[in-house]
RNA sequence: CGGGAUGUAGCGCAGUUUGGUAGCGCGUUCGGUUCGGGACCGAGAGGCCGCUGGUUCAAAUCCAGUCAUCCCGACCA
């Protein structure tokens, strides 16, 4: 029979899904880890994509009427401890800072000195903190909405760590808004989530169900908990974003309060919401294939990648002025309100290893030029939405005019690849045993990928939640917020229930 | 934090059962031949065999400890 493709990661995701992952990760240069266990060093080419994310997504934000912010890493016990389940669900996972300064040991080395009256608890999260301050700036309506959002890195000690999608020290946003009514404060839990749904889409070009959280997967301290859902290319599913509705928890143990009209006080209602480095996760084992990376034009660090084909030194001169007028004239070019970024590759490589290493990177397109299509003004270039060897030729006018348009061709066949994937692999179910079967592996010695998103009837109750998740290692996704009112019943127990929840495997 | 596996050249690995000169492939350096499809030939360079201790005339190899990485669990964005 025929012999197997070459790819150029090995294994592919069919053979190892988890080590693909990560020679995805270390083929495009996207991250590492570090000396530091469980913290990961995020590498230029995966920055890049950080920046871009934040760049819209902070647009986004602003659009909707937020102010950006910025409150200390460290956090006072005391603040930690004033919201009893947000504690509980936070003191496993603190780094705690419990001296000031180092002193000389008289060996040579260093020991830890000047301890402090009380510990810091590097933030996990800024709720306590960011209440404080609110407790300040809030006194009357007039001071509401405040809406506050925060660009930072927050620590939580994992004990199993995988690059981007769980890792010690993350970087990521966090919303932080409170209101003068439950309503409003619900409105913008809502909107938020929206936002993120709409920049998983069209930025990402990651389809996303939308939906609440059961009470077992809420925040700690949250009255109701939203997020968006992604399906991975090993169809198990990985929350994407998280909103949260807090009530009046924090505002209460923070003591946000505020004069209504009347002169009376109220506490107000707050929301938390946020997105992290692991979209960037997200992004790999949505869209890379077994030749690497590949990153949607809308976020990717640059578009197009020039690779100068040179076989004499005579022609050097005649190829570098072509190629460096057309990174130029490419470099006007608007796509995405924003200027078209280039890499002009000179590497003293052949020009296949170049190209093939910016398949690894994940370059939307690649153009090959050599004297013979500059004698013929035309450009000869490949898309990585298409097989490596797939290249095609175009005028050099032309493809200056079309390259805006082939970009967001690019965009949108990858949120349609995902798209199809997603609804091929989401299954309605009514049968208790065919749900069991579509989480099981036939052979459990050779594990394959199997499963997806099952849609199913749930009664509400925990104990069935929990039956599945000890049977099957599933869990609820989310309830999605555009279920149809629906009558049926409890893929465990067969009570009557009123709508369909999302149950799949996850990060 | 429990179970399993793995740490040997920049990368990927063999060698460990049975202790006795440190090996292979890729990459890299130099020379040559090729040159529009991840080139070929030749010659080099490159190692505290994860770390610490023990056993031994002798340890990559045996023993103890320790650290790290990966996988599976529990926990979580």
């Amino acid at each position: 029979m025929g012999k197997k493709a070459k790819t150029a990661i090995v294994p592919t995701r069919e053979e190892n899904y988890a080590e693909w992952y990560q020679q995805v990760i270390k083929l495009a240069d996207l991250a590492e880890n570090s000396e530091v266990r469980g913290c990961m060093i995020i590498k230029p080419w995966g920055y890049a994509i950080w920046e871009n994310i934040q760049k819209h997504l902070d647009k986004m934000f602003k659009d909707t009427g937020h102010k950006n912010a910025y409150f200390p890493i460290f956090i006072p016990k005391s603040f930690l401890e004033k919201e009893a389940e947000h504690v509980e669900g936070f003191a496993k996972e603190c780094a705690v800072v419990t001296h000031s300064r180092l002193e000389d040991d008289g060996k040579g080395g260093l020991k830890v000195a000047g301890e402090l009256a009380e510990p810091y608890i590097v933030r996990p999260t800024s709720e306590t903190i960011i209440g404080d301050s609110f407790a300040r700036w809030v006194n009357s309506y007039r001071d509401l909405p405040l809406l506050i959002n925060q660009w930072a890195n927050v620590v939580r000690w994992e004990l199993r760590t995988r690059l981007f999608l769980r890792t010690a020290e993350f970087l990521w946003q966090e919303g932080h808004t409170a209101h003068a009514t439950e309503l409003e404060a619900r409105d913008e839990t809502k909107k938020m989530l929206d936002v993120y749904a709409e920049f998983a889409e069209k930025y990402l070009a990651i389809p996303v169900y939308k939906g609440e959280k059961s009470e077992s997967e809420r925040f700690p301290g949250a009255v109701a908990t939203f997020c968006i859902e992604a399906m991975m290319q090993d169809k198990k599913a990985l929350q994407a974003g998280t909103t949260h509705f807090l009530g009046q928890n924090f505002a209460k143990a923070s003591g946000i309060r505020f004069q209504n009209k009347d002169g009376e006080m109220e506490y107000a209602w707050t929301t938390s919401w946020g997105v992290s480095t692991r979209l960037i996760g997200a992004l790999i084992m949505a869209h890379s294939d077994d030749n690497g990376m590949v990153i949607p034009p809308r976020v990717a660090p640059a578009h197009v990648a020039i690779i100068p084909i040179i076989k004499d030194s005579d022609q050097e001169e005649l190829v570098m002025d072509y190629v460096t007028s057309l990174r130029d004239e490419l470099k006007d070019v608007v796509f995405d309100g924003r200027n078209i970024e280039v890499e002009l590759d000179t590497r003293d490589m052949t020009f296949s290893e170049r190209s093939w290493d910016w398949i690894k990177h994940g370059i939307p397109i690649r153009i090959e030029l050599g004297i013979r299509d500059i004698e013929n003004d035309s450009i000869y270039f490949g898309r990585r939405d298409m097989e490596p060897k797939e290249k095609v030729s175009m005028q050099r006018t032309d493809f200056i005019t079309s390259i805006s348009s082939i970009l967001a061709d690019i965009q949108n066949n990858y949120y349609d690849r995902a798209l199809c994937f997603r609804n091929d692999n989401t299954v309605e179910f009514d049968d208790k045993k065919e749900f069991y079967k579509f989480f099981t592996l036939r052979n459990p010695n050779t594990p394959k990928i199997h499963g997806g998103f099952a849609s199913a009837h749930w009664c509400g109750s925990p104990e069935c939640e929990e039956k599945i998740k000890g049977d099957l290692k599933v869990t609820i996704r989310c309830i999605p917020e555009d279920a149809k009112g629906e009558n049926g019943f409890c893929i465990n127990c067969g009570a009557e229930s009123k709508r369909r929840v999302l149950f799949a495997k996850s990060y």
